[in-house]
DNA sequence: CGTAGATTGCACACCGCTGTGCAACGCTCC
DNA sequence: GGAGCGTTGCACAGCGGTGTGCAATCTACG
């Protein structure tokens, strides 16, 4: 039972929780310096430097494991092998719980590391992108946007929702599921239905 | 008539053509320096000093003008006193064709000077919001969202659209205005009707 | 030509953040 | 107690951006 005062706990231990704390405040504010990081993290600038060589190397980190994780979860949501509505909404039905917590990525595509981010996101964009293209041909789906362009629209606005969560609000994971199916063309009443049942 | 070689123009114009081409400049990157913006503008830093004391200083004037601007946009639309759906497509019609040119706005929301520039969006926000109130209390649109929710995610669609310009891609205002309504939760043909007609 | 005004070039101080080196310290486990 | 490991504190160099001061330069205008 790791009785864990100040000094000497377990590496991956610290690692892990600078990461997860970095998460968190880079996306109150991206800018934030490995002083302030470090600081929420409760450890002292030299520290994350052990760990991180440089801010970018934490910041890449960051965005892999971010990657990662919506990739993962994309993935869970096309096995169903179901129409392109049913698995877009399954989608972000699971995106909403760790939408909020990877919001720092809609600051980061921007701004410095905007190439490197964008490349780790590539698969996932691609697989966005042919979902929505499959429902276009469906007809479930709508076309006033190319596909690659709709499911970055429809993808990023879950994102900006969740966000709204950092201001106070608390808005549920239907609201946004039905949203971004909006986004897509699908007819309200359509959307109500996909957006309540989850799974 | 101004033969304008080098040096000595007139002031008033150097200040708005350093205005002019911050913008471009900044939506492009937004952390771009005044050494940066300087040359942009065929300028030295030094000069870019003389118009603007301090660089938060530059910034804090684009940003009003982009609220003058987006706020002059907004009331045009609302003077129609037309149903909420066709005053909102009116509206995003006509900010379309500046839309681009404000994109910083998305990136200068976060970061620095967050506070100041939402301060300066207020105004507008609040008619955004009123306005989709008014849409969803006369049943044009949905109420998946809270109305000062569902206008900024909306209103800021657009802005994501635009952006996309940026890319190389090439989008229409009707395309633009077609996806802000479907947001908004309005049935796809006519959203469809209403973003074809302008005016 | 001469003046006024805008611009330039350069030097400078300052600041904040980055990344490193190193000795000291605290905790854990043997 | 001693070895090992992670952490700390601090000093330091470097970089890049900011903002200022001032003399020199160019241009327009009369």
């Amino acid at each position: 039972m790791q009785n864990r005062s100040d000094r000497a706990r377990s590496t991956e231990d610290t690692r892990t929780r600078i990461l997860d704390v970095a998460l968190d405040a880079l996306g109150q504010n991206p800018d934030l310096g490995m002083s302030a990081i470090a600081s929420s993290a409760g450890v002292v600038r030299r520290t994350v430097y052990g760990y991180f060589p440089t801010r970018g190397d934490l910041v890449r980190t960051l965005a892999q494991r971010a990657a990662e994780e919506v990739g993962s979860v994309l993935d869970e949501a096309i096995a169903s092998h179901d129409s392109a509505e049913r698995v877009w909404a399954d989608f972000i039905a699971r995106l909403w719980p760790v939408a909020h917590r990877y919001r720092v990525m809609l600051s980061l595509r921007r701004g410095e590391h905007g190439d490197e981010i964008h490349a780790l996101l590539g698969p996932v964009d691609e697989t966005l992108a042919d979902l929505v293209r499959r429902g276009q041909d469906s007809r479930v789906f709508g076309e006033h946007l190319p596909a690659h362009v709709l499911s970055q629209v429809a993808f990023a606005a879950v994102f900006a929702i969740a966000d709204r969560n950092r201001v106070g609000e608390s808005l549920s994971a239907s609201a946004a599921a039905m949203t971004s199916l909006l986004i897509l063309g699908v007819p309200e009443s359509r959307a109500q239905e996909l957006s309540d049942i989850q799974g």
